[in-house]
DNA sequence: GATGGAAGCGGAGGAGCCTCCGCTACGTCC
DNA sequence: GGACGTAGCGGAGGCTCCTCCGCTTCCATC
């Protein structure tokens, strides 16, 4: 149950809120180059004190629009799970992660932080991304053909390395191939 | 042979580059947190415009402040395939990447565009990392304990993935672990 | 050693990021 | 339904980045 601890928004900011949200999606989606926060917030009828109250980093703000899409992705998961063996299926499921923050707009920069620390109020995400990614290690693990010693953060963390550091998609895909090169069971020492 | 090409450096211009490089060791060394580019120009008493000519990015300025440190860390490589096997070596030597990334301050940012890109004119880091890395990726192809098909480049990569996305340094070694065994010889389809 | 042209200089200025704080208006309590 | 405390608003302003272009300085040539 997310921020209902303390006292519930009031109706205004409330409003501000869902607008920015709208704004930023509208704004992260349109092909242009980058975008500033300053347009976001003018589009959303609001001050860009008001924006950075409600998101208080340019991080937030993009994890906050594209959580519902991620969430897509994490539910995808079990499906890849029903349709393949454990280790293909992780596969396939960190080639749509990949995928996922290339054609996301500032996803990859956000995501670092997000992913690194679990410390940021707002990074549901990053359960969320746990969530999808353990049971696919872990039924690897229970078929035998991915290791069981490797921590599912740490996982998380490649993936996001991987985004961050490669080039073009041809290269990302080859990494992915050594990380799960390195996530294979180990039949000899 | 750098920078030799199209015409040799006016005497005032190769003064202020001296000037601009020893400024910029001076601050990134500095305990401080962030360093300015206007502060870094200010010291070296010259404009930020002239920064900027000699270094069009933060990143050509720190990847040339720390060029001559980042060559002793390639230096080192041979040493260490003289003391351990092949395979020791170079995770020794990822290992030491990673403490020189975690200590030169805004290096790892740099290094990601360094790596990524070789149009980049002042890479030519790149091409030192690559010397220091190949053999050693060669010498455990050949000793049998690296496999031989993996791209040196892409090695490198991981490691500025690695270092950008990791959180602690703990977590680095981890991944540096499932780095290697990504790399060792597939001793089974 | 004078001179012309080009290499190089430098800082003003525009743009984005983010903070801070006086003002507004929400909603609660009587 | 009035009034009051405070959550929330908004944008001016300070900071940094980076560009652009008129001015300066070098040096090749004679």
């Amino acid at each position: 149950m997310p921020e209902t601890s303390p006292r519930p928004l009031r109706a205004d900011a409330l409003r501000n809120r869902e607008r920015l949200l709208e704004a930023a999606i509208q704004a992260f989606s349109r092909p242009g180059p980058e975008v500033t926060l300053d347009a976001i917030a003018r589009a959303a009828g609001v001050g860009i004190g008001t924006l950075y109250r409600h998101f208080p980093t340019r991080e937030a703000l993009i994890e906050a629009a594209y959580r519902n899409e991620l969430g897509k992705l994490c539910d995808a998961a079990p499906d890849l799970l029903d349709q393949s063996p454990p280790d293909r299926a992780l596969r396939a499921w960190m080639s749509r992660f990949i995928d996922y923050l290339a054609t996301k707009r500032g996803m990859a920069d956000a995501l670092r932080l997000v992913i690194a620390t679990g410390a940021n109020p707002y990074a549901q995400s990053r359960d969320r991304l746990l969530e999808a990614l353990g049971p696919l290690l872990a039924a690897g693990a229970a078929a035998g053909t991915v290791r069981a010693d490797v921590d599912t953060g740490d996982v998380l963390v490649s993936l996001s390395g991987i985004s961050l550091a490669a080039g073009e998609r041809a290269q990302a895909d080859r990494l992915l191939d050594l990380l799960m090169d390195g996530l294979r069971h180990r039949r000899t020492g």
